[in-house]
DNA sequence: ATAGTCTATGAAACCGATTTCAAAAAAGCT
DNA sequence: AGCTTTTTTGAAATCGGTTTCATAGACTAT
């Protein structure tokens, strides 16, 4: 309605067909450079853009990736992972010329309900989803609906599905083996078991403590679901066994954890040593600043969307191989590794 | 792809035209009632959809709605605030009907560049912008573009433009009286000059001032950013000026200054009692947790779509009154009512 | 020169709906 | 019963692109 060219006006001021300035647009061949440039001047000069509703009519695609982001949480974008991701995806789909639309719900049915309206719509040409909810009850939908997609993080089940993921593990054991490295003998964490990053995180601490030569003790294991409240119950439940360092599975863990730390008088990291996950704002804004595993969220979205685009690309043929990117340790103040000021 | 069955095939199946079937899918008159029944049990029977593309080339309506989030800051998610709107937002699209597309910037450059790719799209029926860049460069280009648009915060200039914002006026009036009402004398401010609603907390600050008899002082008077860092600069800043409380603009900059207070050996309330503004999940995390206003973001997210939807609808027509909500202290810790436990 | 390829191009079909318009059917009136 | 008006209905145009297919023209190879 904005747009009062089309193609049609467009192949007229060139004195071509409709077929040809489509060639041109599209960047195929078969167009003579002369007639090709002249064309694209034209296009320049009326600022002529292409409808893109027609467009995707015609050619069945949209130039639209959706994001579904699901939590059993009340709040979803209080877990700062989740607006990270979004970010990192929004500004990838943009450099990539996709539209990204935005799904986001709260519990395995609203899940399912979302992304039957989704299908319905059917104006997107894939989807990325976020791994939180294990992911097994909308693969059915997913595949019925015969849209590409491909998920963030590991699901549960990963036969036969796309997935980019951090080298989970390898978070937990860097995290692990620094403060062994550092001296501490009795090493907690605090895991999750909500999601396989949190598994993978566990079996990092394990790696760490096997290689380090500590025991594995039961005691000094909690569980969380990501949350402030659910971190602070895990050190509470931790503190009785006297551990003298701690490997927190996610900075929003950590920051309940330390609430619980400073109510029981302890001193962080002068009475324990603390290292968390993950490396969002929160990290840098506790007090004192976390020694986290940084988990690369920018380069994700980045790989997530070039990843789907092949995918859609490929119409499934060629399998699109899997990727696990690198983290990296960040050491701040609440580990003890630094002097302190 | 996935769906097989067209409006001509339900046609063909009902034993009338693609014309009445149109009717019937839209519920329009003229359509005698066991004709319309029979294509609505074919519709039934055959599961057809009706493909979205496709009706929105004819009808020129896409049922897209965009999101514009737009910060100078670098992280625009690292403020919470940003990803509750976008959640709030999203929620309420979902159950209009609507899909929502997200465009994310972080200059005022960037900003215009991503319009004016919202704009080529062409496929958006509306826009909501958040009023946090004043919002003044991008009006030409929305005009321009002739887009049913919306802000969401109050923008800079307001002539003839649709927004829906918090009653900031009132939460720095709320915030600032409460404080005054518990004796304190001494009352601080750090607000913020990079958007309106931070200019208009102020002003409720003041006004609150006003009526409680105490001068203003511009020694007692710090700005921010909204980022927690500014927060912690501006209350050192107000720390050597020896306030017994200070109202800060929001729950970001309270954590910051929080911190600042912490260092500098202050308790919080015992030696200087603290309310912040928004009531965003730091405000529960931080220690103390934080007596703060709350805003309706999720009404928020909620009026801001149906209005958006009201403007599309009546083609600029009837003006759309602006909407100001309404907000609300929430008194915890922080500001010294509560019993210390 | 001549048949055989290959490239460049436009006309027309197509994507799947909505919308217009004219014709057919039904209803209402003398 | 005959004429008018109203309600139903379908054929065809339309939205703005892409894609197919036939053809004209240019280029090789004999």
């Amino acid at each position: 309605m904005s747009n009062k060219i089309t193609i049609q006006r467009v192949a007229e001021l060139a004195n071509v067909s409709k077929a040809t300035v489509s060639r041109v647009l599209n960047g195929y061949p078969h167009v003579r450079p002369a007639v090709r440039e002249k064309v694209q001047r034209v296009i320049d000069e009326t600022g002529y853009q292409p409808n893109n509703i027609a467009r995707l009519l015609a050619s069945d695609r949209s130039s639209i990736i959706g994001l579904a982001i699901s939590s059993s949480a009340q709040m979803v974008f209080s877990d700062p992972y989740f607006p990270a991701i979004t970010e990192a995806v929004s500004k990838s789909a943009a450099s990539n010329d996709l539209v990204l639309s935005l799904f986001v719900s709260y519990s395995e049915q609203q899940g399912r309900d979302t992304l039957a309206s989704i299908m319905a719509a059917g104006l997107l040409d894939g989807l990325i989803l976020t791994a939180d909810y294990k992911g097994i009850s909308v693969l059915p939908y997913l595949r019925q609906a015969d849209i590409p997609f491909l998920f963030i993080g590991r699901p549960a089940n990963t036969d036969g599905i796309h997935y980019v993921d951090a080298d989970n593990v390898q978070g937990g054991y860097l995290a692990t083996s620094h403060l062994i490295e550092l001296g501490y003998q009795r090493v907690a964490t605090i895991g999750s078991n909500r999601n396989a990053a949190g598994d993978d995180r566990v079996t990092g601490y394990r790696k760490a403590l096997k290689e380090g030569g500590l025991a594995w003790d039961e005691r000094l294991v909690a569980f969380g679901d990501y949350s402030p409240e659910s971190g602070y119950a895990g050190m509470q439940a931790l503190i009785p066994f006297m551990p003298d360092a701690v490997f927190v599975a996610s900075d929003t863990m950590a920051l309940g954890a330390l609430r619980a730390l400073r109510e029981a008088g302890l001193r962080v990291p002068a009475d324990i040593a603390l290292v968390s996950h993950d490396d969002l704002p929160p990290a840098v804004q506790a007090d004192p600043p976390l020694t986290t595993v940084r988990q690369p969220i920018s380069r994700t979205g980045q790989v997530a969307v070039e990843k789907l685009e092949q995918i859609i690309g490929n119409g499934k043929s060629k399998p699109v191989e899997n990727t696990v990117l690198p983290v990296k340790l960040i050491v701040r103040g609440s580990c003890g590794a630094l002097p302190v000021n």
